[in-house]
DNA sequence: TTACTTTATTAAAATTTCCTGAAATGGAAT
DNA sequence: ATTCCATTTCAGGAAATTTTAATAAAGTAA
């Protein structure tokens, strides 16, 4: 987790860098607006702890460019206790939460974890192979970019074989995967045989390559054909 | 602008009663939980100024239950300095803001203010889907302009689908946010169906599209039909 | 090749899920 | 007590999916 810390005052800096390390967090740290936008515009955080009040300008304009950009970052604001005002745009802007100065190390800490926790459950991000994209939450997959309709055992299915890319897979642990150790394994594969031919069809349709590879006698393998 | 204030210590409450009196609120005093519960009952307060600690409960409690509610009360909490997981809970729970004690009068006054402020910002605003448009606040929807009647659980349908458009929503979350989290799961959906179907019909009567699509055996979403 | 086993394809049957209309329930107002 | 209305429940049937079963094709080893 990556957490960008924009603060002027360079004693509470560095006493919460080292803090937010020892936390586990990889931490940087950019002392005002212009080093914070260069940062931000280079890398990727998972979270930035803005002071609103700052030697060359307000954090609120950091905030305000991120969100342009639709930038994916939690954004914790830090201002006094009497800039009330500007936590409240900082909030409107689309600031994920505010802390007060001075504050708890283990206050901010928690807010952190909180606001990262909130991000990742939302950006719910994709899973790409090729020419295929899922996305488990929506249950959206699309091929050469055309949205793709798959029934649910199509899609768990789909799922599992993209979420274990090059390995080799039995049809135990399909079975075991889509319908639960209750299966009867004396039964035959006979509908692990048709939910396949069925989600190849779509795929290839679509024209995307036939990625299921079969391994005769053991399982299956989901690669990129040459 | 009416304000409940929640406290059990007798002249702390009495000097910021005198305070924010002066400052043009009306205000009452409940000194403990009961009190509280009944007044909150009984009238609607433009904002809560919530203590935690009170002789006879957590006043975690009482915010809990506006929530519930569906109150649109604007809530203030009040803690120790120390009482970080207390705040932490409030601001989880649903409370707008925090105050930490001993406090500033004048702070008070101006976190009341921002609270109500953003609280009318919120009440001006709408939610417009193509030619839907409702507002939560005043529970209001109206499709091609023309005003629509919907009950209750139609209405919280259709602003749950219409606060989460194009996503993925399940019958379980539905569940959840109309129902409570103490459904029984092992119910059946048909009352959803039963509202579905309602909501549907008065929406599509008045000329508005199908938005409701259904994602066969895992849920709906809420999209704009090509 | 031949005999055998495993996998693929297909279509039909079985099951699940969803929609609909109507009836029952329950609370609030008259 | 009666009426009204929102909500829930129930039963039917329609639609989509999953499973079954029968047959065809493909792979493996002798």
């Amino acid at each position: 987790m990556n957490i960008l810390l924009i603060e002027d005052e360079i004693s509470l800096a560095e006493t919460t860098l080292k803090y937010l390390e020892k936390e586990g967090y990889h931490c940087e740290w950019a002392k005002n607006l212009k080093e914070a936008n260069e940062k931000a515009w280079l890398y990727t955080y998972d979270c930035l702890i803005v002071d609103i009040t700052l030697p060359d300008g307000s954090g609120l304009d950091i905030i305000k460019k991120l969100k342009e950009r639709k930038s994916r970052s939690g954004i914790i604001i830090v201002s006094a206790r009497n800039a009330v005002q500007d936590r409240i745009s900082g909030l409107e802007i689309g600031a994920d939460d505010y802390i007060i100065k001075p504050f708890d190390l283990s206050e901010l800490n928690a807010r952190v974890k909180a606001v990262i926790r909130r991000r990742n459950f939302d950006a719910q991000n994709e899973i790409t192979f090729d020419k295929i994209v899922i996305n488990p939450y929506e249950r959206l997959v699309s091929v050469n970019g055309e949205s793709l309709s798959l029934t649910k055992k199509e899609f768990d299915l789909l799922l599992y074989f993209i979420s274990n890319p090059n390995r080799l897979i039995t049809k135990e642990s399909i079975a075991e995967h889509l319908w639960g150790d209750n299966m009867d394994m004396a039964d035959s594969y006979d509908f692990i045989y048709s939910h396949l031919k069925n989600l190849r069809k779509k795929i290839t349709s679509q024209g995307g390559d036939d990625y299921i590879q079969t391994i005769y006698g053991i399982g299956y393998k989901f690669v990129k054909p040459s």
